[in-house]
DNA sequence: GTCATGTATCAA
DNA sequence: TGATACATGACC
């Protein structure tokens, strides 16, 4: 052999070692702390919990709480979340090491990492999707360029928007003395509800604390920022949203993380956001589905806000025009306290009557009363008028006074089958050939008509010379002026206006009341005080329906609080939710036999059906009901049971704790 | 989810 | 008896 190639044989082996040396160095384990509690990106229910890794020294520095780690986990490399570092392991087997720290970024916060826990357990679901929901995913780019500066607080915490609320100035001086009161607010008509939350905003800055408001949609959000800007002046919050791109998206999340804004407003992608200093979370219009999560474990943002306020024991309000009956519960159970106008300022703020349908022209939709509400209004400004939306689901009410037809075993609604079939609960399958009206005893049902939307071209002709604009759920207006146009917009859809609208109209009240779950009433006074709650002060408003109906009696009265623990009494009597905790396992008929086998319920559980989901996968469902102190024991109850179907790979099926639909 | 291991089952 | 299928449990 020739001596060069010898030596370089021998140079390579040379290498070789010391490759290995280093390698061997950079594998052995840090000096503190050499382990990793990980949370590993795996959404199955028997792997849910944290698992431990040797953090090699090379990541002693990195591998910090907080840090996005890639891990080894039955053969694949998968996502995880460092939890923390400790010294020792009860793990008995070897550990191994960590894969490698993705960023040292430490993007998720104890805080939210406990808070990720307690939902998941409370809707019993995978913490890997609620991680989800608390985490973005990662842009590397934006990760490289620094926050902007932390804003030097500005803005003084005005509370004169809160004078004509009993206790309200009491509410904001506790927020800016650091305290953290907890609340359920009910706004006034005319209302400047923006402004008023940015002014809690403002209390609670003074404190040193940041916040986190949550509204139903981005028109909201962008309302709420607004209001923010011009109470404490640019770049003091961020707007957090699922709409924006990844890069904006991660951007504004590090600016929370990172402490350079303190304050979010966001829809519910933003409830877990990782403000520093917590100290007020905010609801706005809890009673709107759009804060109930669509993806598992479909949890409801008042409850993850609540459970968030009660850990890092912050202020919360949760706060709209309507009472919902989950927050008569806070109230009544002492977690809440009340915040609400007086009888005198709720007089001043507007008028509200209804007028029956009846009186009105041949082919016309609109009462004359209505026509006069208009005529007079547009004298003085802008005129709202609210249209409900077509094409509800069909359902069964009282064909006499359209109260919504219940079963009389356990109180779901009831559906037409087919022609010939009597009406079924849509819960426990229950026929039920006999029914009677519980509110007035008729035996007639009807299913409701569809409206149909042709009141513009019907106002245009009326009022030649106005200006119609409409608003609908495929264009919505964001905002309209002081002019003195008419504003046709279905529910949900209505535009605010500069100033306030001088009056506002609400047609067809019986068609937004002909919904077939169980929250139609609820829903329906809530879309009616958010149209209503647009007019000026002083304004008027009517209603067109039936002035007998208490739900249009709580509308005249401007009694959304009355009405939500009549409402909440009426579900306690009949074992509804929020009065009791309710659950739903959804899945192949099979999948479901199975996991009802599985399942061990507490005592004092009902279980109604299984019985065919109304969709074409032929899938089942059983509804379970609990009395609320049983409900910790239920949530329980279904996450073992999707631990040991998980453990065995039975099928899935899906689990919803607290449904907002049923 | 993957992977490894154990037990039942069957043709030769 | 060995090959194969399927169930079971661990996964750090």
């Amino acid at each position: 052999m020739l001596p060069g190639l010898r030596a370089s044989v021998a140079d390579a082996k040379a290498k070789a070692a010391v490759t290995r040396a280093r390698r061997a160095a950079e594998f052995a384990p840090a000096e503190i702390d050499p382990i990793a509690r990980v949370l590993v990106d795996i959404p199955l229910a028997h792997l849910d919990r944290p698992f431990d890794y040797a953090v090699p020294i090379k990541d002693a520095a990195t591998a910090m709480p907080g840090a996005r780690v890639k891990v080894r986990f039955a053969g694949q490399d998968v996502d995880g979340f460092v939890l923390e570092r400790a010294a020792s392991s009860a793990h008995t087997g070897q550990l191994q090491p960590l894969r490698r720290v993705v960023s040292a970024e430490p993007v998720l916060h104890p805080e939210v990492a406990a808070l990720t826990a307690t939902i998941a357990e409370k809707y019993a679901g995978a913490r890997a999707d609620v991680m989800r929901l608390a985490v973005p995913p990662r842009h590397a780019a934006t990760e490289k360029e620094p926050s902007p500066p932390a804003p030097r607080a500005t803005g003084s915490a005005d509370p004169s928007s809160w004078e004509h609320v009993v206790h309200g100035p009491t509410f904001l001086a506790h927020l800016g003395a650091g305290g953290s009161p907890r609340a359920v607010w009910n706004a006034a008509p005319g209302d400047d509800w923006p402004t008023m939350l940015a002014h809690t905003v403002a209390a609670t800055l003074a404190s040193g604390r940041g916040s986190l408001i949550c509204v139903p949609d981005q028109r909201d959000a962008v309302r709420v920022s607004s209001a923010i800007d011009a109470v404490l002046g640019a770049d003091q919050h961020v707007v957090l949203s699922a709409e924006a791109g990844p890069a904006k998206r991660y951007r504004d999340f590090l600016a929370v993380s990172r402490g350079a804004r303190k304050v979010v407003v966001g829809t519910r992608s933003a409830a877990l956001a990782p403000v520093r200093d917590l100290g007020l979370v905010v609801i706005w219009d809890d009673g709107d589905d759009l804060h109930a999560e669509p993806r598992a474990p479909y949890p409801h943002v008042r409850e993850m806000l609540a459970i968030r306020a009660a850990q890092q024991d912050t202020a919360m309000l949760v706060a709209g025009f309507a009472r919902t009956c989950e927050s008569v519960l806070l109230l009544t159970t002492g977690w809440a306290h009340e915040l609400t106008s007086e009888r005198s300022v709720l007089r001043e703020r507007a008028r509200v009557d209804v007028v029956p349908g009846e009186d009105r022209a041949v082919g016309s939709r609109i009462p004359r009363a209505a026509f006069d509400a208009i005529r007079e209004g547009l004298a003085g400004g802008p005129v709202l008028v609210q249209t409900p939306r077509t094409g509800y689901a069909p359902s069964l009410a009282c064909e006499r006074c359209r109260t919504p037809a219940r079963c009389q075993t356990c109180a779901g609604p009831l559906v037409l089958g087919g022609p010939t079939t009597p009406p079924t609960c849509r819960w426990c399958g229950t026929p039920d050939q006999a029914w009677a009206c519980r509110e007035c005893g008729h035996r007639g049902l009807r299913a409701p008509v569809r409206g149909e939307a042709r009141t513009a071209e019907e106002l245009g002709r009326s009022f030649a010379g106005t200006t119609i604009r409409t608003s609908s759920s495929d264009r919505v207006l964001a905002g309209v002026s002081e002019r003195p146009d008419i504003v046709v917009a279905t529910v949900g859809a209505e535009p605010p206006a500069a100033g306030g609208y001088a009056a506002v109209i609400i047609l067809d009240t019986w068609l937004t009341l002909a919904r077939d779950d169980l929250r139609a009433t609820e829903e329906a006074l809530r879309r009616w005080l958010g149209a209503a709650g647009l007019v000026r002060r002083g304004g008027r408003v009517v209603a067109v329906g039936d002035p007998a109906l208490p739900v249009l009696q709580a509308l005249v009265r401007w009694d959304p609080a009355g009405f939500a623990a009549r409402e909440l009494a009426d579900r306690s009597q009949t074992h509804l939710p929020p009065a009791a905790r309710l659950a739903t396992i959804t899945g192949e008929p099979g999948a479901l036999d199975d996991a009802l086998t599985l399942l061990a319920l507490p005592e004092v559980a009902d279980m109604l059906g299984p019985v065919p989901v109304d969709n074409d996968k032929g899938e089942h469902r059983a509804v379970i009901r609990v009395p609320l102190a049983s409900g910790q024991a239920l949530s329980e109850a279904l996450g073992e049971l999707q631990r040991v179907r998980s453990a065995r790979k039975l099928d899935a099926v899906r689990i919803q704790v607290d449904p907002q639909v049923v």
